[in-house]
RNA sequence: CGGGGCGUAGCGCAGUCUGGUCAGCGCGCCUGCUUCGGGAGCAGGAGGUCGGAGGUUCAAGUCCUCUCGCCCCGACCA
């Protein structure tokens, strides 16, 4: 399957570490770097080297036989991008900073495709006119490129990776969900294949745009990204996105508004200490300003109940602006007289006051005054906020927030995306005008999908969750060998000559092996090996004597004997069993 | 971009505060011999314009200024 069937470890360039390198601070990227597989070449760039292009590749083909499974069709096409194809679909200034620019040497601009779907709009757009050949599904594994703003944890966040995208087109809505339909199940079989134990949640979908779409998270505690779940139900959500079930309205009396002196009281903690009561019974406030497209903006306040937090992805959606950025002392000033730590949605000036649904639920709250050191108390939402001011979901759900959709408790988990999978729509196709003809002759936008996975994160997402303090363990579907084969001293001539024998056997029946020749002390290729992470290890040492080898597995470190005659056979049944095991 | 930290041999570090045997240690690498079941021992050896540029000084890894790069924490994403 990947080439360079004849390796021995003695010509392998692979160098490996002893030590931790100072700059890998992940699992994953310790033992990318200790284990030979990349190395560093600017921050965020990366060279892979023959052991970590080889899983790399292994990736990239269990992705190849899902997409192929289920019609997918590859192409490539140019990481370099003439810039009208990004100011015709409008995201030449929506992209942002983050897309790499440049120009050739007459001058024209080009930009380096952090994605590619003006590149493959257009080619469709130009080249397809018929409802014939619709659904097409077209798919690329390349490099892309993102100018990140802070490249992180080796692979995992690069500004050059290379990305499975697939785009995929459709005559009408229908179409369009029956394919992602298949990509999402394509996806389900490529990360069990892959080994990883990942959870499908709804995410927000961010630059790329549409309305419905899901990550494939890998738990990891490194992971970037925060999703809530629930055990009881499947309930899966990105933390950007995920919502709980409130509690329902309380049914209290209503008392008069009462104004408390709460000197220096400037945080809920502090808040809820003083009056000696729940944070759950104040309500929070954070000021934002927030900027629309150029010079439009304004000054946002958003409240939320005390024992929750503002879920900035979730306020950015619903207000439409750009960014989202802290206000200035000045800016809370000047729609509050009392300045940070008294903010009440009552009185404020020149503001967009924004409330949470959890809010609006309770009686007799404690806000600020909008006074310095005085908050109110008594305070009815329902009867006092202002009138003028939007009630919306904008809390962020925390560990234990009741699932939305059964009321179990949830938690909160760290994970990594691997991949997202999104419902555009006709966003593209109408932006470039990309139509075809329908069985009536009539003119249609494609309504698209678009998929994507983050090839070397996904081997790094592996490693995070398939290691121990050796080194890795790769599962056989992607391990860069299925077996190695280590003589204990190579200078035995016996020993060597039965390594030699065995190895080329394998070879033979087409296994995947290295051997590892080198004159070095048992304990540097033990360790090698482990590292490394092969799965099985034939050791020809002590037991030879008795016509015996070992073999051993990685992951479990348990250790039986062959004969000599028997290991081939053993190996190949060890290799075949692992494999299906994953795949079943 | 804001906050924190680091650049001295391939890797990990000491030396910088308090200028003057400070060009050092461990690992790795090369040669030879002896070893050989979880990172072997002995002997010999190669390897650094101390990130870069200015400056202060009789003298600068060491002090000053500027610069470049890298890592970590926050806003973006596969």
């Amino acid at each position: 399957m990947i080439g360079g069937i004849d390796m021995r470890v003695s010509r392998l360039f692979f160098p490996s570490l002893r030590e931790n390198p100072k700059e890998a601070e992940t699992v994953s990227h310790v033992f990318m770097l200790r284990a030979g597989l990349v190395r560093k070449l600017a921050s965020g760039i990366y060279t892979l080297l023959p052991i970590g292009y080889r899983v790399v590749k292994k990736i990239e083909n269990i992705i190849r036989e899902e997409m192929d499974a289920k019609g997918g069709q590859e192409l490539f096409m140019p990481a370099l991008q003439p810039a009208e194809l990004w100011l015709e679909s409008g995201r030449w200034y929506d992209y942002g900073p983050e897309l790499m620019r440049l120009e050739d040497r007459k001058e024209r601009t080009f930009a380096l495709g952090p994605t590619h779907e003006e590149v493959i709009t257009t080619l469709v757009r130009d080249n397809n006119r018929s409802y014939r050949k619709l659904p097409l599904l077209l798919y690329q594994i390349q490099v892309k490129f993102r100018d990140e703003i802070r490249p992180r944890f080796g692979v995992m966040r690069a500004r050059e990776f290379i990305m499975k995208d697939l785009y995929s087109f459709d005559r009408d809505e229908e179409g369009m969900n029956r394919s992602y339909d298949a990509m999402y199940d394509a996806y389900c079989r490529i990360f069990k294949r892959c080994g990883l134990d990942y959870r499908v949640v709804e995410a927000d979908s961010g630059a790329i745009g549409g309305d419905v779409s899901h990550e494939f998270m890998v738990l990891a505690d490194t992971g970037e990204a925060e999703i809530a779940f629930c055990d009881s139900c499947g309930y899966a959500s990105n933390l950007e996105k995920a919502t709980d079930q409130l509690d329902p309205p309380e049914d209290a009396q209503e008392m008069d508004i009462q104004e408390v002196y709460t000197p220096n009281i400037k945080t809920i903690e502090e808040l809820a200490n003083f009056l000696a009561i729940d944070k759950s019974r104040t309500v929070k406030a954070v000021v934002y300003e927030a900027i629309y497209s150029g010079e439009k903006w304004n000054i946002v306040a958003a409240f939320v109940r005390g024992d929750y937090d503002i879920n900035e992805i979730k306020l950015k959606n619903l207000l439409g602006c750009l960014y989202l950025n802290p206000a200035t002392e000045e800016e809370v000033l000047s729609i509050t007289p009392g300045g940070g730590g008294f903010i009440g949605p009552i009185g404020l000036k020149d503001a967009v006051v924004v409330v949470d649904e959890s809010v609006m639920r309770m009686k007799n709250v404690v806000v600020g005054a909008n006074k310095e050191n005085y908050h109110l108390k008594n305070v009815n939402p329902q009867k006092d906020f202002p009138d003028d001011m939007k009630v919306a979901d904008i809390r962020k759900v925390h560990d234990g927030s009741k699932c939305p959709k059964c009321g179990f408790p949830m938690k909160v988990r760290r994970g990594i995306e691997v991949g997202h999978i999104f419902k555009l729509g006709t966003k593209y196709s109408e932006a470039m005008n990309a139509t075809f003809l329908d069985e009536n002759g009539e003119k249609k936008y494609y309504v698209m999908g678009c998929y994507g996975i983050g090839v070397e994160r996904t081997m790094a997402a592996v490693i995070e969750q398939l290691h121990d303090d050796k080194g890795i363990i790769w599962p056989m579907t992607i391990a860069p060998y299925h077996v190695i084969v280590v003589s204990v001293v190579v200078k035995d001539e016996q020993q060597r000559e039965t390594a030699e024998r065995i190895y080329s056997e394998l070879i033979n029946r087409g296994v995947e092996v290295l051997i590892d020749d080198r004159d070095e002390s048992p304990g540097v290729k033990f360790n090698d090996a482990d590292i490394m992470g092969i799965p099985l290890r034939v050791t020809v040492g002590k037991y030879l004597k008795e016509g015996k080898v070992e073999l051993r597995w990685r992951r479990s470190g348990e250790v039986k004997l062959y004969s000599v005659n028997e290991i081939v056979d053993a190996v190949e049944l060890a290799i075949k069993k692992e494999i299906d095991e994953i795949n079943s």
